[in-house]
DNA sequence: CTATTATATATGGTTAGTCATATATATTGT
DNA sequence: ACAATATATATGACTAACCATATATAATAG
């Protein structure tokens, strides 16, 4: 997967894009209602970022019945997973990515993971 | 220099202030006008994407009289520098960056490195 | 038919680019 | 030293293009 530089900012570039980016980058595979629910948007609203990740290459998705799952995508230059790693370190502890993952964790009614799909 | 991840990425996400932090990145100090060379573009939209930087807290600037140099942030926190290394490796000897320092270095009548001020 | 996800359209806000002009510094002539 | 001019950079105003959001609708799976 060739991806320039370009791309992979305009897509950094929104708050909504980054921090769906940073989940993802820690939780290997989740699920668009997953994702609604962690970053407490709307599904059009994150189904269309999502769709725009994927255009870029930066994540694959996989359909398993009614869920899609989304993840990083398996070929990844490093690099990107090198800026990706810098950011994650960078925002650290703070908002709104640590509530972020709260909200996650705290899910109730995960799909998958949950019953071991 | 405290900067957020937002910041920095949208700051990134114009694909002539990516190539003009490149080169800030390479080159340790550029006055505008070295800028507006490498880069091929006008001298107003150059300075103008340098004042976004520069409010972004990316770059300082100094003047040297007639000329304004900038340079990237000497505050500018670890995991910045590691995205924007990162960056530079994975565009490796890609376009548009190779040009831009092509035109930089066989740029004639360069101040201050030319004439040791 | 219900639940989950994707997409099309319309609208509002933001941003980039250009021109003209302002500011600051340097230089030249007297 | 002073005045006039030239050069480098920054900025205000305007237009055009782009982007994000919301609503509504479609597609897919069970």
């Amino acid at each position: 997967m060739k991806i320039s530089a370009d791309a992979l900012y305009a897509a950094m570039a929104h708050p909504l894009r980054l921090r769906a980016l940073l989940l993802l980058q820690q939780e290997a595979e989740l699920c668009v209602c997953e994702l609604t629910h962690a970053l407490r948007v709307s599904q059009p609203m994150i189904s269309r970022h999502l769709a725009q990740l994927r255009q870029a290459g930066l994540v694959g998705d996989r359909r398993q019945g009614l869920w899609v799952y989304y993840r990083l995508h398996e070929a990844l230059p490093g690099w990107v997973r090198g800026v990706l790693t810098a950011t994650a370190e960078g925002v650290g502890p703070g908002l709104p990515y640590t509530k972020d993952r709260a909200r996650l964790v705290s899910m109730s009614e995960r799909p998958g993971s949950a019953c071991g799909a």
